[in-house]
DNA sequence: GCCGAACTCAGGTGTATCCCTGAGGCACCG
DNA sequence: CGGTGCCTCAGGGATACACCTGAGTTCGGC
């Protein structure tokens, strides 16, 4: 059985050729290339069409999500894994959507790196535990439960905007004052964003809101 | 010549386990520890004693500022090499200042890491280029301040430590369990602090703590 | 015209925070 | 050996937040 042929994709040389030292321990790999950014990745993958993609998120030019998408449809062949220290769910969602079959945080072990790798060029899906349970509750709450939504919900413009006055540091009388609206309203809005994120404390939304670009840090 | 005994601190277990890797193909090289967070990263120096510790800054628990700085009072013949994402110079300054020989960025190549631990293993400082430029800046435009401090009052360690296990999303209660302290300690710990960066609320503080890069976001 | 989703508001209970004052132990230093 | 800074802890009062239930409005869609 031929190797799996692999490219990699991270901004961080460093992080590079440390997974390539890693990954070529093993006897079954072969590292055909590297990227430092997402369009380098895309262009990579056409050209040398590799069974396996390890994707970074967060990379200049082209986040991982867009190459995720461009290699699909360019390259469907190729299995995308995205390796990455990201793991909201809003992220998970989209790049799973985007087509590509494995997800491992930079946080879980190496050894399930390589787990990972034989799972998707096999063409089988492969995710984190940390993953698979907010794909589990997505499955969940689409298929059975109809009413359970403590994931998956899109937040209405109204909480957005909570959200982003909060987490710019305001309390909830000042954003009550902001918006117009009462102390109570204020804090039912805060209520639903904690439940609809899963969050406990206004620590914890600011932290999502940075996160995810709502407000600059 | 014995090998160059070596710790290395990140909190991505793929990426250390790729550094060990990578690290090892060196035959003068030992790697002989791993910690996942700043506090492990001190524990372990203080132990093992190894000639080198590899530090990554944004870590959990303990940062690796902060973890530079203990690592170098309580073991100082251990050599502290930073490898990191941040390049700004208000980081690289304070790492420097708190006693860190070394300072690699993670998109600098690998081969520059394993030039920078034998410097640095031989006592010797060791600057990627584009920290060179800053060190160099920082040097001509007059250090000459004697020592007063950069901006407002200086905080103590156990306040940055308080800081960021507060902006970690950790309540007062959590925070005085995680350090072996009354509750009340760390309410007086949070109010110097307020007091010092003149915020009025965690929010604030979680703010303060992801622009200075004390946590990650 | 009914239904659901979004927005609005209220009452209540318990916990956490903010801010103040005061104070003992300890290490380092002139 | 007294001073200073840091860490530790306490009491108490005012405010804010977390979590719950319930409920009226508006607006667009089937």
């Amino acid at each position: 059985m031929s190797p799996v042929r692999i490219v990699i994709a991270d901004d961080h040389e460093v992080v590079r050729k440390g997974l390539r030292s890693l990954l070529e321990e093993q006897h079954d790999v072969e590292i055909v290339g590297e990227a430092s950014n997402g369009r380098e990745a895309v262009d990579k993958v056409a050209v040398l069409k590799p069974d396996v993609v390890v994707l970074d998120i967060g990379m200049p030019e082209l986040n991982g999500l867009e190459a995720t998408r461009q290699i699909v449809k360019a390259t469907p062949r190729t299995e995308v894994l995205i390796l990455t220290v990201f793991e909201t769910e809003e992220v998970i969602r989209e790049v799973l959507r985007a087509g590509a079959r494995g997800y491992v945080l930079k946080s879980d072990a190496g050894r399930l790196l390589v787990s990972a790798i034989e799972a998707v060029s096999a063409h089988k899906p492969f995710f984190t535990s940390r993953v698979s349970e907010l794909v589990l509750a997505g499955f969940l709450s689409g298929e059975s439960r109809p009413e359970s939504d403590s994931s998956g919900l899109p937040l209405t413009p109204r909480e957005r905007e909570v959200l982003q006055l909060l987490a710019e540091g305001k309390t909830n009388k000042d954003v009550a004052a902001a918006l117009g609206i009462g102390l109570k309203t204020v804090e039912t809005h805060r209520m639903n964003l904690m439940s609809k994120l899963g969050l406990h404390s206004v620590v914890d939304l600011v932290r999502y809101a940075i996160r995810n670009g709502i407000v600059a840090a």
